[in-house]
DNA sequence: TCAAAAGTGTTCACCGTACACCCATGG
DNA sequence: CCATGGGTGTACGGTGAACACTTTTGA
């Protein structure tokens, strides 16, 4: 009794990953395509087991680099999913975690090799288990995120316009911004820098390139300032 | 290979309970004395193991009743704390949840049996293991909670004065609040029943009873009113 | 020259905040 | 009659939302 807690249960932990990309006009969720029972062949969130020497910060890394090469990229864990039945093939607890990336900087990658692929949330397949759920809850949780921190960002080019930006919120959000109104707000934050550069790929005008200035953002939160949108 | 993961790690499952209370001016915390090894004697969260035939919101009501005697309270899942050395005996996580109570209305069941005891968030001892962590990290979440959904009541008796209710939030928020401001904007909420009863142990005018109305809160929130506070 | 996207300011309503005095009562 | 806590309203500045026209240029 001194040196263990033996008389306990002990369970299996999984560590599923909600994947968020944005491409264009859409946010999107990355899935595989499960190639073991049970569900083989259904749609299903990255996944995999915890291991006895990891913390869960760690399995989730490991396994998001394991199904896709991705490694560096902002993780977050979520809930906790414990219903007894969850997985009909023994009782296993799920970890869930949240992640952004920027579909552009990744796309060859991940292209086949690991039977992944990119659904927007709004026409994305029924997932196994409890997956839906977790999806739901990483939405609330995304949209949380991004109102109070700068996290959007991650969702993006490195360099990237309003007008990106602006169809980014939207998405997210699932509803129509003022152009006029946005601008003002994200101008008024002061944590973007307006490069020379244009983007020529959408208008004949083109349009300015911005980029995110972690640096004046992390002085103006050390003198109290507080990202909101 | 078809009817388990076999090969997988299995791990032990703490549940920590963070149990808030408020008594007149100050936000407490819920403490026990670890009567068994390690850290025996220390203080410590409400904790026990998760076991196999029950999911992690069931095992959180039931340490808590069994440690406390307390049931049907408000409790929420917060997060799990996976550090692989966090407890010095064995690799065990934990999921931390927290919970709101009245403890006027529970004080003579806790008392002595269960070597439970409230402290001011302010002077509470240091906790074993990453306890200390938890308490803050609940801290955060009911900021949050309490500014975004009516959860605050459940600290209180049934019926209280504004003013119990402005040193709530005070509490909370570790700040001073203007005493016409907040009448004026729990009034405007509009969720309140203001009773024809006072109290009269705080003052020799006495002081209003208020009751929180949750029908016509749901009502409210059901025709898209958000609470905000 | 025209179609398609980019860029840009002002007005107004509402909300959050600052602020001070009278009331009721028990001692 | 006085000390203590209870109760109440207004004015102002700032923020969020509504709203439309001009610019650029490739086709």
């Amino acid at each position: 009794m001194l040196n263990s807690y033996s008389e306990e249960d002990k369970v299996l932990l999984a560590v599923d990953c909600i994947i968020f990309g944005f491409d264009q006009d859409d946010l999107k969720i990355l899935l595989i395509k499960r190639d073991f029972e049970p569900e083989k062949g259904k749609w299903s969130l990255m996944g995999g087991f915890l291991k006895k020497d990891e913390n869960l910060d760690h399995a989730a890394s490991r396994i998001l680099k394991h199904l896709t090469g991705i490694t560096d990229i902002y993780m977050e864990q979520l809930y906790s999913f414990s219903e007894i039945d969850r997985d009909p093939v023994e009782r296993t607890l799920s970890v869930a975690y949240f992640a952004l990336i920027n579909i552009a900087g990744h796309n060859e990658k991940l292209s086949e090799q690991f039977s992944a692929q990119w659904f927007s949330i709004s026409d994305a397949p029924k997932l196994i288990f409890d997956h839906d759920k977790m999806v739901q809850h990483a939405i609330r949780r995304l949209r949380y995120r991004t109102s109070n921190e700068p996290v959007g960002f991650e969702l993006l080019p490195k360099k990237f316009t309003m007008r990106q930006l602006q169809k980014l919120y939207e998405a997210i959000f699932g509803k129509k911004i003022d152009k006029r109104n946005f601008v003002n707000k994200i101008n008024a934050l002061g944590i973007l820098i307006k490069l020379p550069e244009k983007d020529m790929s959408s208008s004949k005008k083109g349009s300015y390139l911005f980029q995110f200035d972690k640096l004046k953002y992390d002085k103006k939160v050390s003198e109290g300032f507080s990202f909101k949108l």
